[in-house]
DNA sequence: ACGCCGTCTCTGGTATGCCACAGGACGTTA
DNA sequence: TAACGTCCTGTGGCATACCAGAGACGGCGT
């Protein structure tokens, strides 16, 4: 089973298109707030306007469009309170991710993490920001996996597709010392989850990621 | 064509037909694992397959049905592993509100909570479960709308429209003395929002929530 | 009597055409 | 010249037709 949380698991046109426009809202390629014409995806994908409309109503519920009938599909832009509810929420999950991990005690995820840690350590001693963010969004995405628990785990993507997170990190990685900022951070967590403390694995972890808002808000350009 | 409004923003067939496939499912009008026929769905409603289509694409993006293709399109059973989790969710968040709305000061809802716990008290008083169960919905909507977070809203919606959080509270509520129990906890609750003490406010509600999880898992009968 | 295999039906997937409505362009009028 | 009303274009909503795959079912061979 891959991660990529897509409709059913076919692979049909209509999965291909969801992929495809979700992998472009998300990296940015399209600029919000531009029509985003059925028609003229239809044709650039070579397919009839039925299996764009169908991704545009699933990127809708994911919260990544927004459909105004008879008027046009937009690519939805957060404004600043949703992306702090957005961080709220990220807070909220990863910390209880964190909490379960520990609970788990040794499982595959936590040698895993302690692997990106080494690696991140790497990293950030060669100033290579970029492998750094990679590591990054690694770490994350281990911590949830490791939660053993689909349902948090869906969510969470969902959450950090609408926050389009991997621009983010890359933003605010740019902070000089933030990066070892971070990895010191994330040391923290990972010890405390293997002494199985989860309690604190939580604590530690969502001001974690309280830290990693503010260094994402504070280089932010103020949404329209 | 009809001009009856749905409650939900546009009066479109498509919106229709999602709430009430929505209604049904949830209240487990429709039986799980039955085929649920886009044509046959389609007649009922009076209109074309394309409006069913499209809801049970959204449907599914909220978990309520599966769509296997070419197959057929399915009401999902939560197995027991999934309850688990989503009532490790609906701890999550939940306890979350709690913090939230504490940390909010006096607010509209913490009114409407302590009305509530009112007319809970005397619903208790007079051993009117039906009544009860009204009350405790409200009581944990209301939080949740209080905590002012609208993701957080949206996605515990979500989770309750999965677990067909409604016919699991009047289960819950059928043991003896489970009621009292319940009602005191609430109060606890609010009472430590009141105060202001988010971090309890949480611990509490995570607790209350627990609770609650065995006194509905006691009574499940096992998914198929 | 049993198992295999072909066919046949029903399903969702896709393409396409028509429609009503939103909203801007543009001409008209005070 | 500015405000207003009309028309025109583009959009998504909906209906319909056709297609390919999945499974059930029955006939046929053993």
């Amino acid at each position: 089973m891959s991660q990529v949380m897509d409709g059913a698991g076919n692979g049909s046109i209509q999965a291909r298109v969801i992929a495809e426009m979700r992998r472009r809202i998300i990296s940015g390629d399209l600029p919000p707030d531009v029509n985003l014409s059925e028609l003229a995806l239809a044709e650039e994908f070579g397919v009839s306007r039925t299996p764009v409309r169908e991704a545009f109503k699933q990127l809708q519920t994911e919260g990544l469009v927004e459909i105004r009938p008879r008027v046009g599909t937009f690519v939805t832009t957060p404004s600043r309170r949703e992306i702090t509810e957005l961080f709220e929420m990220k807070e909220l999950l990863e910390g209880a991710a964190a909490r379960l991990l520990a609970q788990r005690g040794r499982v595959p995820e936590l040698d895993r993490l302690e692997e990106n840690l080494r690696e991140a350590d790497a990293a950030v001693q060669r100033d290579d920001t970029a492998r750094y963010a990679e590591l990054v969004q690694e770490f994350h995405d281990l911590l949830i996996v490791g939660s053993d628990n689909r349902k948090l785990e869906a969510h969470y993507r969902t959450l950090m597709n609408q926050l389009a997170y991997p621009r983010l990190v890359t933003t605010s990685l740019s902070q000089p010392g933030r990066p070892a900022q971070s990895d010191q951070e994330h040391h923290r967590v990972v010890e405390l989850i293997a002494a199985k403390d989860g309690d604190s694995a939580e604590r530690v972890m969502r001001e974690h990621v309280r830290a990693s808002r503010q260094a994402v808000l504070a280089r932010l350009p103020l949404p329209r």
